[in-house]
DNA sequence: AGAGTAACTTGTCAACTGACAAGTAATTGG
DNA sequence: CCAATTACTTGTCAGTTGACAAGTTACTCT
């Protein structure tokens, strides 16, 4: 039958079957069904087995190359979580760079963000699979990525307040307030679609969204 | 041993074991159990076996009550929707009689949904587990409540719009940050916790987000 | 070419899961 | 007080799950 790990090339015009062995494309095909898995299913959710199916290998071959399945989720987990502070930090100096004006400054994180959400709902649909329950991916993720992230958005925003250009609040409720409306209509984007007829990750969309959010946590003044 | 389907009563100053069969309580518990399941770990990763375990009633007990996982499933998801469709057109109510200014009524609508939002966490846990996937669930979810709920909201919002109360966007947009805004810090109560020190769920921090949120959808004038 | 290693394959296990059948015990209605 | 009904209890089954052991095969290096 089809056998993903079996192509065919062409050899003195004669096609000759060639076992592929390719641990790096396994992995990969892994990591990426896995990532599929946990941040729609969750972790307890998800099946090992049904991870494989899905990336197309072989039954063993998470343990092979993963050992468990919270070693699978930790390498998950650690890949999002590198591409989110890669990002993220672009965006933060992308926004401190660019512009003199503070306005201008807070403007173009929060659609930098709002962007970044559109780009990979997966992340926030982790934050929320593991959010509601203090358990060891929680703590992991914490500790990791998450509250760096969490004190540096307070630093911007209480930055912000100092220069005036900022909505009266405190930073805490800043954050969830900002991360909240930016990440649930991507992260549920299939409630979206269904609610408002159109994809909520298509390019038009998503800007719609962030310039929404922008001018919301901007309309104090002068706009 | 300790058996909860006993108790002991006084009867002519003897006690005696009476064996209390009360499909009532039996059914309110398992109902629970079963809502904590589902919102916090999802429909999948919840077993009706542990569910039993954790309402403390026999193994069988599902089975002869709801006969299904799904039934039970469709059982704990039409109470929470029950609940929230009395609560909620209780607090669109209490905004429309009260006051003649059209900001006021914004104002109140916004802080009446953020305590709503805060007393009944688990409605939006729930609707995060199944928004991201388009299946029979996030359909009965759609159909049963959450689509007429969005079109009321839309409503309103179109309504203070034309009134120049509220912020310039779409309808569409507004409806998905106030729902993020306004419960992902309550729905990820254990991340809000720990990165906040403070329990997001009490009085005072439930107040703080709902005023940062009203004042945020009424920054535009007078204040 | 032949040894050694990395990559993959398959078999097996104990524990868990949803469902249902066949029981037993408490309550109710007559 | 008896019969019917409701509420609960327990046994069993086929399918799934994570883990690991014992293989087999492809590739590399010399």
């Amino acid at each position: 039958m089809a056998d993903a790990a079996k192509q065919f090339t062409q050899q003195a015009g004669r096609a000759v079957a060639v076992r592929r062995r390719d641990a790096h494309g396994t992995k990969s095909k892994l990591l990426q069904a896995a990532l599929r898995a946990f941040t729609t299913q969750g972790y307890e959710a998800s099946s090992t087995r049904n991870i494989e199916t899905t990336a197309g290998v072989k039954r063993g071959l998470i343990s092979y190359h993963f050992g468990t399945k919270q070693a699978l989720w930790e390498a998950v987990a650690d890949h999002i979580m590198q591409v989110a502070e890669r990002e993220l930090s672009a965006a933060v100096r992308g926004a401190a760079d660019a512009d003199t004006d503070a306005r201008a400054r807070l403007r173009h994180f929060v659609k930098a963000y709002v962007f970044f959400c559109a780009r990979h709902p997966e992340l926030h649909r982790l934050m929320i699979q593991e959010g509601n329950t203090h358990d060891w991916r929680l703590d992991w993720l914490l500790e990791r990525s998450v509250r760096g992230w969490y004190v540096e958005v307070c630093r911007l925003f209480d930055e912000a307040l100092l220069l005036g250009v900022a909505p009266a609040m405190n930073a805490h409720h800043f954050y969830y307030i900002l991360t909240g409306a930016a990440t649930l209509m991507f992260a549920n984007a299939a409630e979206a679609q269904a609610l408002g007829q159109q994809n909520p990750l298509d390019a038009r969309s998503v800007a719609e969204h962030a310039d929404a959010l922008a001018n919301l946590f901007l309309s104090g003044e002068s706009q």
